[in-house]
DNA sequence: CTCTTTAATGAGAATCATACACAATCAATT
DNA sequence: AATTGATTGTGTATGATTCTCATTAAAGAG
């Protein structure tokens, strides 16, 4: 299930010069343990420990989750609710992407391999090290087309 | 040049029942206006406008573009500065989609056909009425791979 | 053209997500 | 076991965006 195990995340990070602390690991293995489809976002994570009896702060989940976009561990989603939300940044077979609904923001995952493959041609061409490609489709959902509401 | 006029906002406006306003119809401009390429935050459209001695409020400029964007008039893109921007929404040729790096936010500009055939499809299928449809690409650039600054 | 209705604006306050400062802690290395 | 500096937690600060509400002015009706 864990593609990525603990000990590579304390591989990286010390060749670096930083550290796996308690938290960073309990955190990886949130999002390892997380049902498919799912993303948190930082309150969520911070909820989700503290129901735990967990107790991250704040301040340290910010700074995690970014560290791990920018290792390219987890991908950083925009998905309409006005914050950032989190999942595993997982390979080929699982890589997926999103339709949002901008009315309603209900999210449906699709998968495209072709579109993998444009993001990585594109960012090898311009010398780029990819992290993370993802489609991001706003539309309007069938149920939102037909309420009259405003916006 | 201006392939979406005036006279067509203030008729898709007025059938929900909205108005045209001089502030709308001068946001639409400036866009409308704005070489290729460039793409601006709410912040920056307010300081343009200001400039050219035209007052319009920040709230106004923030519902505007929110509005243009949620009827499909401009494209909102999330570019690693943690501030929304905005450029026109435009079809075929102009489509583009954007590689960013995450160190330094170098944002570069790509088309691919594929990928607004992908959207179009997905959406489609799902009954989702397409509003926009962007790859984005998060990575390093060349630079940032050979600086060995933090993060 | 005037009247009526109500959407839109402007100004400022309020909110929300995220970043920062800094003293205390502890992971990695010696 | 000692050393070093990265990391944490607490509280505070920032910055983008939204909200409130009185005032203004489009759009449609007559």
């Amino acid at each position: 299930m864990a593609s990525y195990t603990t000990v590579a995340l304390k591989a990286e990070l010390n060749e670096r010069g930083w550290r796996l602390t308690p938290q960073r690991e309990t955190i990886l293995q949130v999002f390892q343990n997380l049902p498919k489809g799912n993303h948190l976002s930082a309150e969520d994570l911070y909820n989700h420990l503290s129901g735990e009896g967990e107790n991250i702060s704040l301040s340290t989940i910010y700074r995690t989750l970014k560290l791990m976009a920018r290792m390219g561990i987890l991908r950083e989603l925009e998905l309409a609710e006005g914050h950032k939300h989190y999942e595993l940044n997982q390979p080929h077979p699982h890589h997926h992407h999103h339709l949002i609904c901008v009315r309603c923001n209900k999210t449906i995952e699709f998968k495209n391999d072709t579109i993998l493959k444009t993001g990585t041609k594109t960012a090898q061409k311009e010398g780029y090290h990819l992290l993370d490609c993802q489609l991001t489709i706003h539309a309007i959902c069938p149920a939102c087309q037909r309420s009259l509401l405003p916006l």
